[in-house]
DNA sequence: CTGAAAGCGCTTACAG
DNA sequence: CTGAAAGCGCTTACAG
């Protein structure tokens, strides 16, 4: 950065003014500082951007192990929101929910100030308070339909989603629509049956029509849910399953069954994981913008934890959904 | 740091060296640092280390989008990896061979000196000698059997992998055992067929009972396999698909068609991703030791990085694989 | 076996 | 609109 700055004609602050675009310069000054950036192929060193900033910059994330595909993306999000904010990013894994309270106490003994909580952790209030309760922050990431009033989050409003992909289904010409539920655990689980709930009776299908079979999120629960769906004589017309991984396990079962995808059955999913363009056709599914929920959950932190105030600001955003319309769902024959 | 050191009553110097477990000093003045550090809840700052480590930790990694499940599990391993070794990770992402390329450059333009290179990237010699080129050191991951000479690479040995698996398939009784081949562009593809091959031979195997089905590691092609093998009459009584995704596929073809697993039919996979154990029942597979190879080219790359040896020096380093047995397979009936 | 001091490459009040 | 200088929290030759 010194080079930069003796190249350019200018101190080493300026540069780095310039770099953040804070402060005010002259264009002029800005573009000799680009051109000798350019000319010395200077890149910022992120370890010293990072020890320079705030102190206060240390925030980590809780990985569920064995990992899911949503897990896997919500930690590469983290990782990469980390290096966007030049925080320092820390994982602990857990497995139990035991284990999530220890790996808690593992990430603020190690100085983590700010912790990312994604689902099913999100919704726990329990685990948010203890957080907050030590010192720390955390940020529920989609916990659900309705967020945690004492702690700040990110979410989407799963019940809307389910409503309009139902309704979608629907606009279609689907009537015998079935659901699969997740974990009851999970607070999704809920809102998303109410969204399909709510948008069946507002098409005005007759209740004995809503075929709902419980899951748990798992690809083995989507499997049974699609074997008791698909085996019996008046099969539906379109299966919604509560998340891709379930998707998934229709769609397999689906194909050994002879039964073809969309043509004979619409499979839809939720999340859009890895899983839901992994398979094949790919799933028609509703998007959660993972990535842009957890860079903003890690902003949040960050902006909190250097405002030095005593008692955090709550924040509450809502993103939306998208529907990914891809091959897995088309009318009804 | 130094309020440790103040605690303990030693200097900042000696608190360092017994963090990092470098010179010597008393179990006595260790023991009084680690009471420090227990009382005042220590924890080291990393990006402080980083930046006073040697200035040449950078090191990057490439992901390939949208991400497989072996994909992330690298990823994982990297960013652990450098949080245990203080090294600077970037993650660049990539899709098509084309912009692999454009993805070292951005690499290389932002200061990477090293660089990870997971499949099916490990394999090409041109993108491997392109990063030496530019200057930069390229470790090549998991390059399938033979191990790139003129890169350091860390791998394991697919074939006697593959050989291992099917032998062990027979040993349970199996005789009619299909295999499903991976991508012919992924250097792995070939030797795990060699192995699957080989140890039928070695089995006395009639090579007409020897079923090979070509795959391309992607689900779909893993259902379309399935629906080959399983829709004839003489049917295999295992299949062993090259990779867990297309092992999973099979699976799931199975269930719909009512072909109970491992009942009337073993299926094994290779890698041991996530999709091994999130499916149902859990896949028999190869284990890749995805962490410790990454963690491995990790370090392999800071020692060169910090040697400030001209030309590197190249290393190879194989490991062992395992054979996860899980629910998956069991003997013919 | 232990320490004083310089340095890693940035950012940030504070001045001008 | 721009700069001099201190400081972030570590590591590392070099001495003693």
């Amino acid at each position: 950065m010194k080079d930069v700055a003796d190249r350019a004609g200018v101190s080493q602050m300026t540069v780095s003014s310039i770099l953040n675009g804070q402060g005010s310069y002259r264009d002029a000054t800005k573009r000799a500082v680009m051109a000798a950036i350019e000319e010395l192929g200077y890149t910022p060193n992120l370890a010293a951007k990072r020890l320079a900033s705030a102190a206060d910059n240390r925030i980590g994330v809780l990985l569920l192990t064995p990992a899911t595909p949503y897990m896997l993306a919500v930690v590469t999000a983290a990782v990469e929101a980390s290096g966007n904010l030049a925080a320092q990013l820390q994982i602990e894994r857990w497995t139990s929910l035991t284990d999530a309270f220890l790996a808690v106490r593992k990430l603020l003994a190690a100085g983590t100030r700010g912790v990312i909580v994604p689902p099913p952790l999100s919704a726990s209030t329990q685990l948010l308070d203890m957080i907050a309760a030590s010192g720390a922050i955390p940020v529920s990431i989609a916990p659900g339909g309705a967020p945690p009033a004492a702690h700040s989050c990110v979410w989407i409003d799963d019940e809307a989603a389910t409503a309009e992909m139902t309704s979608w289904l629907v606009g279609m010409g689907h009537r015998r629509i079935a659901f699969i539920t997740g974990d009851p655990e999970h607070a999704s689980t809920g809102f998303r049956l109410e969204g399909y709930r709510r948008a069946m009776e507002a098409a005005g299908i007759d209740p004995s029509d809503q075929l709902v079979v419980q899951g748990d999120y798992k690809w083995k629960s989507g499997l049974e849910a699609a074997e008791m769906l698909l085996g019996q004589a008046d099969r539906p017309t379109a299966i919604f399953a509560g998340n891709d991984d379930m998707a998934a396990a229709v769609l397999s079962f689906a194909h050994g069954k002879g039964i073809s995808v969309p043509d004979e059955l619409s499979v839809v999913g939720f999340d859009d994981t890895v899983l839901a363009t992994a398979v094949w056709p790919k799933i028609t599914t509703v998007k959660q913008p993972v990535e842009q929920m957890v860079q903003l959950g890690a902003e949040i932190l960050l902006k909190e934890l250097q405002s030095g105030r005593k008692s955090p600001k709550i924040v509450h955003r809502q993103l939306d959904f998208t529907i990914m319309a891809r091959e897995s769902a088309a009318p009804p024959r």
